[in-house]
Order: C-alpha cells, then sequence, then structure tokens
DNA sequence: AGGAAACATGTGATCGGTCACAAGATTGAC
DNA sequence: GTCAATCTTGTGACCGATCACATGTTTCCT
C-alpha cells in the first residue's frame, strides 16, 4: 500500500542524460556540479516526483538522520510544547524524532526503553525525563552515541551535553519572595524520591533558608499529584501552621491549597501557597497560583542545540535556562507581622 | 562515534559455519531451520553481539516499521499519555513511532509536517490532531498509506480507520446529569473554531438540548485557554445567569469558574459548571470539577489497534471509545426549584 | 604553445540484509 | 530398493543510494 516504489536516482538520470553519481552530487553537494546540468537533472527530478531512499543512504552513509528521545510519561515537558520545539528545531536541520517512553524510573526500565531505539539506528539519543534511572543510563551510553540530557545535576562529559532549567535560582527568588512579603516559616513540599529533580530542588530549598538562617523541615511527597499536595500539606498543618508553603509544582500546589482550606485557612491571608510550572490554568484557579514558571519550550530549543553541537564535532556543555517567578494570588500582599 | 558498524550477517555466519542465509533464517523464520543449527546460529549472534541493519532490512524489503505520528502541539493526547500508550502497544509489536508536532490549523500546515514523515519512508500515519487541515490531509493521505485519525467526525475509507472518544455519548450523561438536578438554563462554551472537536461537541449538545425541548444559545470560544473560558462566561453573564455551563474541557471551565465568582455567583449553589477531560488537578481545584473523562490512553491503545489491523490487510473501521462522567463539586446537589 | 591545476562527469564496487532458486539429505510409501 | 515429497541448507542477484577512483575538459600561468 505504501509500498509503489517510487523511481531511483538512475531514473532520474536516464531522464536528464547524466550518470547516476551525477543526480546523486547534485542532491548532496550542489556546487559541484555545473549550473545547466544541475538544472536539468533538478527538472527531471521535478518531473519523476523522485524522493531519495533514506534505507539506502543510511545502508551507506552509516547515519541515519534519527534523533532517539526517551521521554517520561505524563511529564510536562511533552505536554508543554518543549517536545514539539525539540522537534521542530531538529526538524529543520534534516533530523527526525523517534520517540520512545520511558515506563519505570529504574536504570533496567529505562535500558529496555532505549533498545528499539538502537536499534533502530538512532545517530543521538536526547534523555527528557527526570527518573533517576533514565540519567544513569545517559553516562552508560554517552562512550556510544552523542547525548542530552535535559534534566538538572548533570555533568557534561565528553559526548553527554546537558540542559535545564535553573531551579536552584529560581527557588532563591521565591524565598526572596516570600520573606519580603513577611513569611518567616517557610515549607517545602517535594517531590517524588524518583524524580531527579526533587533533590535538586529540595536542595536548593534548604540551602537558601540556611542561608538566610530560617527554619528548615522539608517533606517529601511520594507521588506528582494534586492527591500527594493534599496529603502532605496536611501531614504538615498536624504539626503547625507555616506562613508559606513552597510546592514541588502547581498541580501538588493544587492540592495543597485545598487542604489548607479546609483547616479553614485562607490563602495568601493566612498560608501563602507557591508552585513551579506555570501549567494551564494556574492563572485562573482559584486563588491563581503565584508559581516559577518554566521555559520548557526554550528547553527544548536549547537541547536541539546541543546535540547539533555535538554532531558536529563540538564539545558537549551544559546549558541553564533561567525560570520566571510569576507572583499571583496565592502569594499576594504582605503579611501583618506582630499579629 | 555512534558508528563502529557491528558485525554484520556474514560475520555471524562465518562464526556458526553456515551460509548467511540461514543466519537470515533464524531471524525471519526460526522454524524453516533445524534446531542444532539454529542454536549455533543465536550462539554466534550473542556471542558477536549482533543486531541486524534496520536499513539494509528496509531497502530491500520496503517495509521500514515505522510509524508516522502527527501530534498537535499541547494537546492532551500527548500529556496524558496517549501517545505514550500508542508508542508502547506498537512497539511491542516491532514497530518504531516518528514523531511530528503540528504547528497552524490549516490543511498546509498539516501538509508540512507530515511531509518529513512520508519522506522518512514510514510505513503508515497516525493523525492525533483535532485541527481541520490535519483531517483534510487524512483523507488525501488514505490513498498511499494505512492512515488512523484519533478524531471523530472521520468516516473509515479503504485505507483509512478512525477512533475517538464518543462525547456525543457523553453529552447526552452531562446534560442529563444537570436536568435532574434541576437546572434549565443551560449554556455551552464550545472550543476554538479550528478544532473539528468543537463542532462535534457544540452539535451534540444542541441536538440533545433540542430533544429534551430546553432554550438553545451556545458560545463559540476562540482559544483553548482559561482565559478564553473566562472572557465567555463573561458575555454570557452579561446577558443573563444560566443555571450551569457546560465547557468545551477542563481548563476554559476553570475560566469560567472564575468570571462566575467575580460576579458573586457561588459555584455549584447559583451556577454548576461541567467540564472536559479530567485534567490533572481537577479533583482538587477550588470547587473540583464535574467533568467527562476521556479515556486517552485507551484511544492510544485502539488508535495502535486500528493501525495493526490496517497493515495486516484488515479493512478499515470506526471505533468509539465511552468518557465516564465523573461528577464532582462544581455541579453537586440539587437545585431547590421555584425559587 | 605546453603543461599543471581545477573542474565536470562517469564507472564499478559496496553497504547488509532478503529473495528466488537450486541442490543435497532425509523420510516414507509402494 | 526406488522414487517422490519434504526438509534443510547454500548460491548469487538485488534493493538504491554513496564512495573511491578514473577520465575527459577547461582554465590559466609561464
Amino acid at each position: 500500500m505504501a509500498d509503489p516504489i517510487g523511481p531511483s536516482i538512475r531514473d532520474v538520470a536516464r531522464l536528464a542524460g547524466v550518470s547516476h553519481q551525477t543526480v546523486s552530487r547534485v542532491l548532496n553537494n550542489p556546487a559541484a556540479v555545473a549550473a545547466s546540468t544541475r538544472m536539468r537533472v533538478d527538472r527531471a527530478i521535478a518531473q519523476l516526483g523522485y524522493r531519495p531512499n533514506v534505507a539506502a543512504r543510511a545502508l551507506k552513509t552509516h547515519r541515519s538522520q534519527l534523533v532517539g528521545v526517551l521521554v517520561a510519561r505524563n511529564s510536562l515537558f511533552v505536554a508543554q510544547d518543549g517536545l514539539s520545539r525539540l522537534e521542530m528545531t531538529l526538524r529543520d536541520r534534516g533530523m527526525r524524532v523517534l520517540m520512545s517512553g520511558l515506563a519505570g524510573s529504574s536504570r533496567s526500565d529505562a535500558r529496555h526503553s532505549v533498545a528499539p531505539l538502537l536499534a533502530q539506528g538512532v545517530d543521538a539519543v536526547v534523555i527528557a525525563a527526570n527518573e533517576a534511572g533514565a540519567r544513569e543510563l545517559a553516562y552508560e551510553l554517552a562512550g556510544a552515541y552523542p547525548v542530552v540530557v535535559l534534566t538538572p545535576g548533570v555533568t557534561a562529559e565528553a559526548g553527554l551535553s546537558s540542559a535545564a532549567i535553573d531551579l536552584e535560582a529560581g527557588v532563591k527568588d521565591v524565598v526572596a519572595h516570600l520573606v519580603d512579603r513577611g513569611d518567616r516559616l517557610l515549607r517545602h513540599i517535594a517531590g517524588p524520591p524518583t524524580y531527579t529533580t526533587t533533590a535538586a530542588r529540595a536542595t536548593a530549598w534548604i540551602h537558601e533558608l540556611n542561608h538566610r538562617e530560617l527554619p528548615v523541615r522539608p517533606i517529601v511527597n511520594v507521588v506528582n499529584t494534586a492527591q500527594g499536595g493534599y496529603d502532605a500539606a496536611r501531614a504538615i498543618l498536624d504539626h503547625d501552621v507555616p506562613d508559606a508553603i513552597f510546592c514541588f509544582n502547581d498541580l501538588v500546589a493544587i492540592g495543597a491549597i485545598r487542604a489548607l482550606q479546609e483547616r479553614g485557612l485562607r490563602v495568601p491571608h493566612d498560608v501563602a501557597v507557591v508552585g513551579v510550572d506555570d501549567m494551564p490554568g494556574a492563572d485562573h484557579v482559584l486563588p491563581s497560583l503565584t508559581t516559577l514558571r518554566q521555559p520548557l519550550q526554550d528547553l527544548g530549543e536549547v537541547g536541539a542545540t546541543l546535540l547539533l553541537e555535538l554532531l558536529a564535532g563540538q564539545p558537549a556543555r551544559s546549558a541553564l535556562i533561567a525560570p520566571e517567578l510569576v507572583v499571583r494570588e496565592s502569594s499576594a500582599g504582605t503579611r501583618e507581622r506582630g499579629s
């Protein structure tokens, strides 16, 4: 059905009255062909509707023009256009994206997910997953393939570049914002321990609190859902009522806010809440969410750029993208101290 | 870097002391090889770490084992694991997924996005986009490729199968639910006109209202965002206050609820709100959203199944997946009539 | 005008599989 | 014991590109 195998390079050659090699040259290095000949060939190509056979080309050249992308299921990077942006940037450079979903969080899960990509003969691999196993896999692969990792805390080495949102810097902004409005007892609801981002974010948080000599008590959440945030917030409230809660992301923040309201605490009057992501709807939810916006589209673009650099033989490097603090209702106003 | 071209089928043959054709047989039709020979070959394969070269195979067989998937940017199908599920189901059958993002909504935008997929020699195409242009493209492609469309209102023809969530049935449930709780003046905030789903949903809505002899006045929204829902709701309220609003999706519903609250209307006491999708967080937002849950993962799986059927030469067909009405706070309780 | 360098084009081998066909070995029926 | 059918394995061509190399033509410098 998809078969009726089209014309080959030799058919074009015959029609244009040149050799097959000349046609190949027109395709790959037009400058090496006389203008008049080139025009004749181009016309023949158009006339026959010729399209090069990628399999034949890959067979001979040992390059597939394929980039394998390992993506976590349910990841915001995918949802928020990040993957699309990566793909479109690569597409413009003649590369195609082979996608593979990642199920679990262990290293063997990750290995299992890349296998088909490698079997397909990809030229390079992009790892867009915060799962710990995926990150380990990246180092494993780095010897054999150009690899780009889109997750924080990955050191660039030969053949392995990395890009991430600089949430360490973002966390600084969050703390500054909360302290400015008069909050002192700050709590953090961290993410699932299997994400590399969880530790990164929690560490930055603790570091910043220590720096400002504020009390520190983080809580690790187990699931990346609103329910997880709800449960974690209740656990916090069983202990005491903080001035503000910084949540792993907006989804978790939504759950936390519900828990607060149920206890009769008003947001932001009694407790301020800050999330991360600026997920769709965060601006209209009640109350709207103060959040660290992650420019995931930029991440996709930077990732593509890093990959193209590696493929061009340039050295591996790390890139950081700054997030943006968007202040909304959930942390609006100023706390009147001395109450 | 990804080069050091591995052993070929002939290397394996030499080591096992057989002909290259026998190795090929072990790979493709093991039953046709004597058990003892097969074992020798298998051992040689393992010993050399041989992996078949997909390019060579594709060159000869004219099948790439690649499925091209056209996905709308920012689509929930992607976000909610639908794409992952599609990919994983296909992966189990030895197929790989080539992804291509869709930018605009016109037919030429769609054509521009599939082009690289076709150039790469995919065996089939999946269209996971509600954009009108993408649907038109599906018919265009159906003659030359097996095509599966994941959007409503597509008629199955030779080589073109389709799957969609049966929102017509879902809309019935929504109306029944609202009428049950005593609502009579029902309004609809539709989606962007460029989505095929917008018309499908609005039509089903109007049909159902007519059927029950209720007043009909749908509103078409222009953008698929919370802000769009907010604006549309305000436009409705400028006219009168309905008993309930059925929104294009949860995101739009969130915006609508904000508009209602700003006018001093309580949800669901004064106005009930129903969305579609059951997006992450819909269960913890304030108020939590009554919604038509779209089983997008199932959609991915069914899509994969339809595709495999087409590739196996079976006839095209359409499949519908039932959504599920999840009642939550935004339409809880019963309206006391006669006020 | 002669000869080297640069330019333009062609020839045949090759990448690593599968396909069509041939041929030897084994089995079973009569 | 013979012959056909079946099973098992091997041989060589071929898919459609690119690569290395060869050859013929211009260009241009001395």
